[in-house]
DNA sequence: TACATTACTGACCGATCAGTCAGTACCAGC
DNA sequence: GCTGGTACTGACTGATCGGTCAGTAATGTA
C-alpha cells in the first residue's frame, strides 16, 4: 500500500522499493482518471515521495505509463502461459478451467484495469496497440483457439469459425473488466433495482451458453443450417 | 462534412448550422484523441470557425462534451425503441433481426464511437454514468430481456439467468465497437497474418453460438447440470 | 567528527490550453 | 449610405502541469 509510505517522516532512503511503489500509485491513478488527467505530482504523492523523485526513476510521464502497462502485462502473459497444454480431460472442462482461472488470476485482480487503460489510451500511444496485440491478445487468442481445435478434433465441439468463436469467448471477459473500471460495479444490467451483476455469475452463465452453443448435437429447431449471407 | 465549411471565406454567418457542425467536429476529435487531449481550438477549426465562436454556442468544454454524448445517445435510443414489440415470428429469428439491425443502425455508424468515449471518460464525468446507464444500457437490456422471456415462454429457449444472458449477448457487440475505435480495425484476433475480423462475421458467429446455447434440447455431454458453485 | 556519496526535495520555468472580450465584418431596415 | 444589431474573430490572460536542478539531509566510512 504505497499511501502508507507517506507517513511524514521527511524522507526515507529506500531506493529498492520506490519503483514498485511508483508503479502501483501510477496504475491506480491512471485507471481512476485516465492518462492525461493524472498529474505526475499526484502519482509521486500517492507513492509517498516528491515529484522530483519520480523523475529519478522514470524519465517522463509517458515512460512511466509504458512501464505500468509493461509490468502488468508480463504478469498476464506469465499467468496465461502457465496454463497451456498440461490438461488432459474433456475440452468443455478445460475451457471451464481456463475461464475460471483467468478470472481468478487476471480479471479479478488489479491487472484487469490495464485493459481499460489500453482501450482508452491506444490512440494517443500508437506503439501500445502493437504491444498489447502481440503480448496479450494474440497469446490469449492462440490459447483459446487451440482448445477449440482440440474439442473439434475429439468430436466434442462443432466446427465453427475459429477466430470468431474466440472473439465471442473473450469479449465478455474483457468487457467485464472494462465495466468494472468505468461504469462502477457494472450495476447497469438489472432492469429495476436488481442487485448488481456478480462477475463470477456472468462468467458461469457465459460459459454455460457457449458450451451449449458448441455442442455437436443438432437442436430441435428445424431451420436449415446453411444460412444465406 | 464540417471541414468543408472552412473554405477561407473569412467568416460566413450561419447560426443555424453551427451547433451541429461543432458537435460533429467534437465527436470526431473526442473519439480520436479522447476528451482531455482534444483542444477546443481544434474542434472549432475542424468546424470551420474560430475558438470564440465555439464558446458562443457551448459555455464550456464539458458542456460541449455532454452535448455530443446526449445527441448521439438519443439517436441510439430512437433506433432501439423503433424495433420493440412489433415482431411476431420465432424468437430466434427475432433475436437475429435485433442484432443485425443494431449493427446496421448503431454499431456500424458513428454512434458506435460513443461507447468508447463513455468507457474512457465516465470516471471524470460521474453524472455521465447514470445518464448512459439509464438511457442506453437499461433500455437495451430491457429489450433483450423481453425477447429472452418471450422465447422461454414459447418453449424455444432454456430458462437461464436473464441478466447474465443479456450481458453475454450484448458484451461482444459493444466490445466490437470499442475495438473498432481503439485497436484500429480489431485486427488482433488472427493468430498469424490472418485477415482482420469482419464485424458482420463476428456477429453472425456470435448469434449462431448463442442461439445454439439457448436451445432447449439437452446436449450429449453426460455431465450433471446442477453444478456446485 | 569530518567527509563523501547519493536519495530525495520542492521552488521554479516554460509550454500548453480553457476561457475572455474588445473589436471586426456582415446584414438587416430605413 | 447610415445605423443598430449580431455572428464571428483572435490576441490575450490566468491557471495548470510536465519537467528541471540547485540544494538538503540521510547514510556510510574512518
Amino acid at each position: 500500500m504505497p499511501a502508507a509510505a507517506a507517513q511524514h517522516q521527511p524522507h526515507q532512503r529506500r531506493k529498492q522499493a520506490r519503483p514498485q511503489e511508483l508503479l502501483d500509485a501510477a496504475l491506480a491513478l491512471f485507471v481512476e482518471k485516465g492518462y492525461a488527467a493524472t498529474r505526475t505530482e499526484e502519482v509521486a504523492a500517492l507513492a509517498g515521495v516528491s515529484k522530483g523523485t519520480l523523475y529519478l526513476y522514470y524519465p517522463s510521464k509517458a515512460e512511466l505509463f509504458k512501464a505500468v502497462v509493461r509490468q502488468n502485462l508480463t504478469a498476464l502473459i506469465a499467468a496465461g502461459e502457465e496454463l497451456v497444454g498440461r490438461y488432459e480431460g474433456g475440452s468443455s472442462q478445460l475451457l471451464e478451467r481456463l475461464l475460471m482461472t483467468w478470472w481468478e488470476r487476471v480479471g479479478n485482480t488489479a491487472a484487469s484495469s490495464i485493459h481499460k487503460i489500453v482501450f482508452s489510451e491506444v490512440r494517443n500511444f500508437p506503439e501500445l496497440a502493437a504491444f498489447y496485440s502481440d503480448e496479450v491478445l494474440r497469446p490469449a487468442d492462440r490459447l483459446f483457439a487451440a482448445v477449440l481445435r482440440r474439442g473439434v478434433l475429439r468430436g466434442e465441439f462443432r466446427a465453427l469459425p475459429e477466430a470468431e468463436v474466440t472473439h465471442a469467448l473473450m469479449a465478455p471477459l474483457i468487457f467485464i473488466c472494462l465495466c468494472q473500471h468505468s461504469l462502477g460495479a457494472c450495476e447497469w444490467s438489472g432492469s429495476e433495482g436488481r442487485a448488481p451483476l456478480r462477475p463470477a455469475d456472468l462468467i458461469r452463465t457465459h460459459l454455460d451458453l457457449i458450451l451449449h452453443g458448441l455442442q455437436v448435437r443438432q437442436p430441435v429447431d428445424p431451420k436449415p443450417k446453411n444460412k444465406t449471407l
